[in-house]
DNA sequence: TGTTTTATCAGGGAAAACCCTGAGATTCTT
DNA sequence: AAGAATCTCAGGGTTTTCCCTGATAAAACA
């Protein structure tokens, strides 16, 4: 028996999917939310197994509410039922702890799939979730960058990394043997190849575009 | 007709590949090389649309070279064949312009549907591929993560995110409308949340786990 | 109603990053 | 062989970040 909390706030849906669940003996719907902070009051005084979770939502969000989800409970599997195609959107859900994430105009049968999938410690991306999810990695994350991306030669790309890994100026010296006025020569290069103003903007153009 | 170059430092394969084009009258091999330099070469001198690329090469391996084709002939479309599913590869060719993933065990039919797909503008990936991508999305970063995501308050989100965007302590203190010892408790406080040293390292947590 | 969390602010100092100009040596490219 | 790019280093200065201690008020929580 897979208990069920419902976090969306259209209340026809959740009377739909009630209605969906009546007939099912495997699955039960024991709570439902309209909102985040809901949910997780649901979560503290009821037995959960799955959430449903829509993004869609006033007062909290889906996205800051999964992750609270996962943080406050870390065993409830939470599975995004979610109207948009957005690759952003997906990866934002899946980096925060969703294990699955399924469009609203999906199928019953699918959604109860997806929901015993997750249950079980799997996970259910759709066909088309992970399609969307690959097309904004690579058309969209090129589309982000727009730019003209520099190329960096190998001694910035030694250093850049250690940029990234925490590493400071005078640490990056010692380790690579040289000068920190040299060290620093290579810091104003990258700054400038990259179109940045500081450290944060080289770290996450680094980060961004896996140049680490 | 589809003027392919083969990168891959297996000769064998090489081989094998060319045998399997030649009755075919859409896709010519026009060149092929065994590292990245060589690859490098032939794109210069030769008249290439797309390059099926391995990642294990001796010399220069296939992300840098993906980068520098990229770089040096945008135009020319970029197929992986690999042997490797791991995810954080796949994330990163594509980061770095290929337009598809393929693997090596995978059939003649479908690599030749990959290559028109990519050549044609579209880009291809196997569904082993993308599950082996989605699969190192949710479990793999959280091992990656492994430690224990502290929760960041409403303020520090927002002093966060303009880090990330390059602001400065004094900018972020005109834009918030607090003091600058107010924005640098904050700093303070998410550098030991975060359980890093610097900015870079803060702006590193940041990006990876989609904080902004 | 107390306790914890969050958000606010300050002085003062040390460390790191950023900026400017300038320059020699090596290596790659043409 | 000439030029371009890369890597190296320096003086001297400003700005920004980081660290320390300490504090108040409001809001959230138990």
């Amino acid at each position: 028996m897979i208990r069920l909390l419902i976090a969306d706030d259209h209340q026809i849906l959740k009377d739909g999917l009630r209605a969906v669940f009546l007939d099912n003996k495997e699955i039960k719907v024991v709570a439902e939310a309209s909102n985040g902070i809901e949910a997780l009051e649901k979560l503290d005084n009821t037995q959960v197994d799955v959430v449903l979770l829509d993004i869609n939502m006033p007062v909290m969000d889906g996205i800051e509410t999964c992750k609270k989800i996962k943080q406050l409970h870390p065993l409830v599997k939470i599975l995004v039922l979610s109207m948009s195609e957005e690759g952003i959107l997906i990866s934002k859900m899946m980096r925060n702890g969703a294990k699955g994430y399924i469009l609203k105009k999906t199928g019953k049968e699918k959604l109860i799939e997806a929901i015993k999938m997750v249950h079980s410690g799997g996970i259910y991306f759709s066909k088309q979730v992970k399609d969307a999810l690959i097309n904004s990695m690579v058309s969209g994350k090129n589309k982000k960058n727009g730019s003209y991306i520099p190329r960096l030669t190998g001694r910035e790309n030694e250093i850049i990394d250690l940029i990234v890994n925490e590493y400071t100026t005078f640490e990056i010296a010692q380790k690579l043997f040289i000068s920190e006025k040299t060290v620093e020569t290579h810091r104003k290069n990258l700054l400038q190849k990259l179109n940045v103003r500081n450290t944060a903007g080289m770290v996450r153009i680094a980060v961004e575009r896996g140049i680490v």
